[in-house]
DNA sequence: ACTACTATTAGTACCTAGTCATAATAGCTC
DNA sequence: GAGCTATTATGACTAGGTACTAATAGTAGT
């Protein structure tokens, strides 16, 4: 039995892992011992019990929530911004924005960041997305901290159009470099004031 | 006290919404009534108990988790690939992806999809953009389902480049065009074998 | 064989955050 | 004063535990 008790103790931490709702009971059953030792062995492993380990799962979920709506609204955090004429963003390149295997950012994450702050310069309630030629001028690693600049170049207010050119820099190195043509609504700045 | 009732069970729910780990002894003293009311009232608005409230809110975590791992992997759903050829994949533009006060789909996203898959269909371990030209034709919504199709139109060995050109689809109608220049490390897909 | 020790099981009292049902009370209206 | 709504109180019961004590089984050391 002596072995039996550890081999069960290292499932039993597994099987709580992927399955934080199952209860002491259904444990017991699982593992053809009583709940009593079930007991024992949560508490020699410091496992808390059902309600705790639920609870704890949902605060992170709200966590999670409270985090993840801003990064998803805007990539990288804006720390400078003059309508229709510049700013710049800052983004982390973190885990989840690289190749698992080499750690280099994926392209879209850092295109991500210079089309977020190309919408965001522009003085517009509607501002799309409507051309961008860019290149990547080598690649960015997890780790790293990307600058952001964004250029207002040209505005047409004939046809709604307007140039914004970013560079993207690690350490003032150029990493990226694009040119966005952005389609606003509104002719002008002018008439934003309402 | 009759519009008082109203008042505090339009409250609660707002409490409880925005605050799901609330107890109702911790609700009776903020509402200023006794617990039973608390509970009458959850039972007339059809509010679980506490336990069952994180319950849900756990669940959700635990199904999103397993969603938001992969998506973060490829953007859309790769659904037929010929490694060094073509690829095809769709992505479902929800309410995540999208501006909010508009419901257009922000175009790093489509970009995205499209970026990733000009990554798949290369059959490389390291397959990095280098340059992309890309025009957004039209805008998409959110509910409506981008079929991105990309289609490798040269391979040079010598200096390691390999251009994808991707058009993305919804309803047979072109919204996004975008020719890529991706980098590879290795020759070409016979020094794949090993 | 006796003792020591570990592992397991059983049982009791208590806890939280409730449900469900019943009853009492307060305040207002007709 | 009867009828009604809203509120509060009370008691019995539940799930899924904690904390503690005690009993039992099996194995190892001397």
């Amino acid at each position: 039995m002596r072995r039996t008790k550890k081999d069960r103790q290292q499932m039993l931490k597994e099987t709580i892992k992927e399955n934080p709702f199952i209860t002491d009971e259904d444990l017991a059953e699982k593992f053809q011992v009583s709940v009593q030792t079930i007991r024992l062995d949560r508490l020699e492993l410091s496992i808390p019990e059902l309600r705790e380990r639920i609870k704890y799962v949902a605060e992170k979920k709200f966590e999670d929530e409270v985090r993840s709506l801003p990064i998803e609204e805007v990539i990288g955090e804006i720390i400078d911004i003059e309508l229709d004429q510049s700013a710049i963003s800052i983004f982390d390149v973190k885990e989840e924005h690289v190749f698992i295997r080499n750690k280099i950012a994926r392209g879209h994450h850092v295109f991500a960041q210079a089309n977020s702050l190309a919408v965001a310069v522009i003085n517009d309630e509607l501002a799309l997305t409507a051309k961008a030629n860019i290149q990547f001028k080598r690649s960015v690693k997890q780790g790293e901290r990307v600058i952001a600049k964004a250029k207002v170049t040209k505005i047409d207010d004939g046809i709604g159009r307007t140039i914004v050119e970013v560079s993207s820099y690690v350490n003032n190195e150029l990493v990226f470099k694009g040119e966005f043509e952005m389609y606003r609504s509104e002719k002008s700045l002018k008439d934003e004031k309402r």
